[in-house]
DNA sequence: TCTGGGGTCCTCGGGCCC
DNA sequence: TCTGGGGCCCGAGGACCC
């Protein structure tokens, strides 16, 4: 006798917000942005301390900082999005993703916090490691949600996986002090709605009979994959909702948007996703990339951003080499002030991680797109990685140098 | 006063080889 | 020798996600 295929979808609550107030328990339940810095506590304490009044706070104070001290949105200068707000910042209409001056208009009072990565990613590692021992096949989706194959744990049938679902719940808020909401449902694509049914704190169950009531209402935008272009693309054929999309003959939807995307489209429609939970994926890429406090421009700034780019370089080869990957395509990504973006790669003989080579490489790439307007944004991509340990022969922190004599064309890198 | 940073996957066109 | 695929890789760009 065969089980019934059982996804969970976890999704942490407000999770930056809510790790924040740990830390700063006077703030909970305020409008709370963060962003605009990413030091954590150190930039916030160098924020206070730069002020007006007689004591130097420490780390020890943070919990104890009167909330009047706290810097507010309407104080900030400077370029930056907000990373995240609390649900009740939301209440004024500011969201991930809004520039910070937006954000200030309709919401001055909002305390602004720097991020803190570095703890959202300690959180991160001991929630997962709390479900990992309850329910051991678990895909990261980021920092803050996972999803889970509850089919072949023990209890993860009972209630359609609700059982469970609370008890990892529990165990996530006693280890943590932090809430999520799951959605259990018969895979991954349904189980990322359900999960949302009802937050924070919620567990929803959806079977495949909940198809028609639960899902097909929904507007198509709730289905993950279908973002702001496809939705609009949906909405001009008069296509809202995912029963709607749903009634689409499959070879119209095939005619309009692709072989693949179309059949996909059709697929989700109908709940139907047959892919497997991924306990382990290689990474493809890594990068860094940084926008300026100004507008740079190639020529006038050039010292500048060649200072910029060599220190996007190093990152990148440090993020390698503490991870053990070397990559093969170099390239580098720019933002022109108008928004449009040039992205030029180039892939190399052999695998590298080593900076002054990355360096190297990209600057020729560099010297394949229009530098003559002004630019506000630079960065610098390592592609198609290999695990060091699989190629254990070769040095692990550099370039072979019969590679890089294979790669005569790169060796002329002056600046850029 | 706009609009971050770090990723993945897909498509499309061109070059190359058979 | 000429032409016409198909298959594959590479590079550029776009959509999407957290």
């Amino acid at each position: 006798m065969q089980v019934p295929r059982r996804i969970a979808h976890l999704d942490m609550d407000a999770f930056y917000a809510s790790v924040e107030w740990l830390r700063y328990p006077q703030l909970k339940g305020l409008p709370v942005v963060i962003g605009g810095g990413r030091r954590g506590p150190d930039e916030l304490l160098a924020r206070l301390n730069a002020g007006p009044h007689e004591r130097a706070w420490t780390a020890a104070d943070l919990a104890d900082i009167p909330v009047e001290f706290f810097p507010r949105l309407k104080d900030y200068t400077g370029r930056g999005v907000i990373t995240t707000a609390s649900y009740a910042a939301r209440r004024f209409g500011v969201g991930s993703a809004m520039g910070l001056m937006k954000a200030a208009r309709l919401c001055p009072q909002a305390i602004l916090l720097p991020a803190d990565f570095e703890q959202y990613r300690r959180y991160s590692r001991a929630f997962k490691a709390v479900i990992r021992e309850i329910a051991p096949v678990l895909e990261d989706r980021g920092i803050d949600e996972v999803y889970i194959d509850f089919t072949h744990v023990p209890g993860g049938q009972r209630e359609g996986g609700r059982v469970l679902a609370r008890l990892i719940q529990k165990s996530i808020a006693q280890a943590t002090g932090l809430s999520c909401s799951v959605g259990v449902a018969p895979n991954k694509l349904l189980a990322k709605m359900a999960s949302e049914f009802d937050k924070p704190g919620g567990i929803s169950i959806v079977h495949e009979s909940d198809l028609q009531t639960r899902i097909w209402p929904l507007p198509c935008r709730k289905i993950n994959g279908i973002g702001p272009k496809t939705d609009a693309r949906l909405q001009e054929h008069g296509i809202h909702a995912i029963g709607e999309l749903a009634a689409c003959e499959r070879a119209w939807l095939i005619e309009h948007f692709g072989n693949s995307h179309g059949a996909w489209l059709h697929d989700a429609a109908w709940g139907r996703d047959e892919r497997p939970v991924l306990t382990e994926t290689e990474p493809v890429s890594m990068s860094r990339e940084t926008t300026f406090e100004r507008d740079l421009h190639a020529v006038r700034d050039r010292a500048e951003l060649g200072a910029i780019f060599t220190r996007l370089a190093e990152q990148v080869a440090a993020d390698l080499q503490r991870k053990g990957y070397a990559g093969k395509t170099i390239g580098v990504k720019l933002r022109y002030d108008d928004f449009q973006i040039a992205t030029r790669e180039h892939s190399v003989a052999g695998y590298t991680n080593d900076a002054r080579r990355i360096r190297q490489v990209a600057g020729q790439c560099l010297k394949r797109v229009d530098l003559t307007r002004k630019l506000r944004l630079l960065g610098v991509r390592v592609g198609t990685l290999v695990k060091l340990d699989s190629i254990s022969n070769q040095p692990q922190t550099h370039t072979m140098p019969w590679q890089t004599a294979m790669d005569a064309g790169a060796e002329t890198g002056e600046l850029f």
